[in-house]
DNA sequence: TGTACATCAGTGAACGCGCGTTCACTGATGTAC
DNA sequence: TGTACATCAGTGAACGCGCGTTCACTGATGTAC
């Protein structure tokens, strides 16, 4: 009977996601080296061995809430992404910036998992390499499509690209296909200060020293678009 | 008999110091989470129970290796900011920037104490903050000193920060006094983006990514000194 | 439709481990007269 | 200089805890004929 089998799979797929869920929001308390088989067993009612029919070891268990957040966060810059105006290159960036901050702020132990310190221990599997890189893939193509649309016109401040760090430049300009080595080393830049702000806030330095961070943070983000050189699309 | 009262205390500082160092050691294999007064003592050739006499707690160990962390990061970009010359701006913020991650590559684990995710349970106390803010002290200073002798001018590519920004800007002007709020704020967007490269570097972010990152990271030096507006001293 | 068998979920006990911290104690080192 | 006392460092046993993982087991659910 086909049926029957999948209610068996089914209770077994809703119980796989009850067990993470768990999990997940016991990482909100404990943080990722407190992460329990037990505690979440002891959660699910259940005793602690059986925890072992769903998932074979307790760094399976972390391998699946890190690619759930990987999956989380890339959905949520997505979505920011596809609501902004698609020749409104300052506000999809703008969009990307907030819904980094405003995911990594909601779920914060979720966000040192994958942005903190790593999980002594721990070995990321291969299987986390797809779900990584949405985030970042949202943002290569913000940038082509800004540059294609002749939207990407930086002032002139910096020096040219040694050699070895336009060949880094050449290898990532496969995220924003056609997009200028030195244009490419603007956009990394720029990254790296969104997650360099988002970590500083979620990890507390900020603290007593910024009051209105959402302030500051949006300022600045309005900034690191003029150092990319993002405008609005000239045929909008 | 003082001399004698001394060499006592002697050997205590001596021992204490020694405590904190194997802690240090094995923050370096274990992470802060896996930091443990029984794996000390036993390298210390001691009972566990003596580890009390010289720290009244684990938290408190785990303190002063903070403390010691801030120290030792702050000692060292303040070295390197001496090293050069006072009027080669540029010159003063790669010095500073490669301090920082050249310290952050050579202490992963103490890095990833004081910038990664905070460890669980543990609140750090105020005797913290003094020694937290020796690098930023730094960069505030070589802003300032920049900004007065007239070699802080940046390409015109921002927006005039919002109310709210500029009032942070004012609040944080105290690192870098007489500079103007919206060349504060670019310095602040600098800062940020220092630590969000490094955090990626010693975090395992750009593995299989960025091959060469010390290149990548140089450059990138010399594009945020651009965008702050940091030249060299026109009376040099 | 009914029965014999196979699969699977969950149990409960156990293994072996390490942890932070307390406490009464023994000796050695330092102090006061 | 010598002796009586106080301070301090380090010991060893214990408390009470939680952890990941294994294993033989009981029942229930599903499958094949």
């Amino acid at each position: 009977m086909t049926a029957s089998r999948t209610a068996r799979e089914r209770v077994r797929a809703e119980l796989t996601r009850e067990i993470a869920d768990i999990a997940r929001r016991q990482l909100a308390t404990e943080g990722a080296g407190g992460l329990s088989l037990r505690a979440v067993a002891r959660e699910m009612g259940m005793v602690s061995s059986a925890i072992y029919r769903y998932f074979p070891s307790r760094d399976d268990l972390l391998t699946t809430l890190i690619i759930d957040g990987y999956n989380a966060l890339g959905e949520a810059v997505e979505r920011a992404d596809a609501a902004s105006a698609p020749d409104d290159f300052p506000g999809r960036w703008a969009a990307v910036c907030h819904s980094v901050r405003d995911w990594a702020l909601a779920h914060p132990h979720e966000y040192a998992l994958l942005f903190g310190s790593p999980v002594p221990g721990y070995q990321a599997p291969q299987d986390t390499v797809a779900a990584r890189a949405r985030d970042v893939t949202v943002f290569g193509r913000l940038v082509a499509d800004a540059f294609h649309a002749g939207a990407l016109t930086p002032p002139d401040m910096a020096p040219p690209p040694s050699p070895a760090a336009a060949a880094e430049a050449a290898r990532l300009a496969e995220l924003m296909p056609g997009v200028p080595e030195d244009l490419v080393l603007r956009a990394l830049a720029t990254w790296t200060w969104l997650y360099g702000w988002v970590s500083f806030e979620v990890f507390g330095q900020f603290e007593n020293t910024i009051e209105d961070r959402r302030a500051a943070f949006a300022h600045t983000v309005r900034l690191q678009a003029g150092m990319m050189g993002l405008a609005s699309s000239p045929n909008a």
